[in-house]
DNA sequence: GTTATCATGTAAAGCGTTACATGATTGT
DNA sequence: ACAATCATGTAACGCTTTACATGATAAC
């Protein structure tokens, strides 16, 4: 069982071990820490890949007792992680992800609502974006507070990347608004 | 069973089915030329989704006999889908899509890569980012042959999302490849 | 005539999420 | 004392995809 193929998430975790040997508990604080702005990791999510990975011998696992907290489980990355990831990470697949936005939904079918209900759903959105883009915009400039990764480089270009597509996603949302004050050219 | 709540996925079918009646087989067709470029649909999914629909009162089916093709199984909005659809349509909720792009998490590791083997990824990825970008354009452009739906200002503004996002793809992976060139000026 | 494509759908499996459980430590 | 949070994880569920099945036209 569990025959499956390795998913982007679990090179993530792998990449993420390769820091250093992690319960599935602290892999998951490790994760919003890093890779939360472009693959959210769930715990529960963590351990099922974890099971998965140990399966197919790219980690293994030793019982950890603690005193003052329950035993925990601690992974490490084995040498055949070590080639599946480097295999994955230079290998330019298309690695295609499927485009996923609702609120084009929501507007390709907004000739159903009230003219007035549309301003309210584009004022959200609005507002979400620019919340993330000053995320990002700080994350760019290097506001990590507690941050102990060491490639500040890589850091940078992540939260470069969700910057731009935040200003992007406003600028089309402008170009929205006046197109939608104006008259539907449309035939 | 089946007590789940509707999703982006089955509020997308619905829209399809406000066009008018159609089978499964038909909402794939016709989810390849309208959503899929912001909200990809399979015919199983499809099939999945149209039963939910049904059980919950969404939706009415009646089976249609053919003669050349094998019978098909009809599916018609009712009131209850249509009010559903209108209140998910004017509903600014959050709907968070968590963001997943599989190429940061090759860029954040990266280090592990030879220096070389980088090139070679980014410019895969460029590639892709480039076609996509020349088929939106067309999108955009109106240029979209068979195109049945009679709200073409919609069409145009899904079209100009992806460009835009295309584009501000590009520009910041130009200045990935500067960054890149330069020398880490991480701590 | 064989091969491909159309039209219709089902079955099986897995990825990922939401909800639940449990005991220790820390805060008020 | 009581509540909140930490640290650890499990269970159940459902969305979504990949693979499979089937007969009828259309293409060469």
């Amino acid at each position: 069982m569990s025959r499956a193929r390795l998913t982007p998430s679990s090179f993530a975790i792998l990449g993420l071990l390769t820091l250093g040997p992690a319960s599935g508990y602290e892999l998951g604080s490790l994760g919003e820490r890093t890779v939360q702005h472009f693959w959210p990791l769930t715990r529960p999510h963590i351990y099922s890949e974890l099971s998965k990975l140990e399966q197919h011998g790219h980690v293994t696992s030793i019982e950890v007792e603690q005193r003052g907290a329950p035993d925990k489980r601690v992974y490490s990355i084995t040498e055949r992680g070590e080639g599946a990831l480097d295999a994955w990470l230079g290998d330019p697949d298309p690695d295609v992800q499927r485009p996923r936005h609702p609120i084009l939904i929501k507007l390709f079918f907004a000739d159903r609502l009230d003219p007035g209900a549309v301003r309210p759903l584009l004022a959200s959105y609005r507002a979400g974006l620019e919340a993330r883009r000053s995320t990002y915009a700080a994350l760019a400039a290097g506001a990590m507070p507690g941050q102990q990764w060491p490639q500040n480089r890589y850091v940078r270009l992540t939260a470069r990347f969700g910057q731009r597509r935040m200003e992007a996603d406003l600028a089309w949302l402008d170009e929205v608004e006046v197109m939608l004050a104006g008259p539907d050219s449309g035939e």
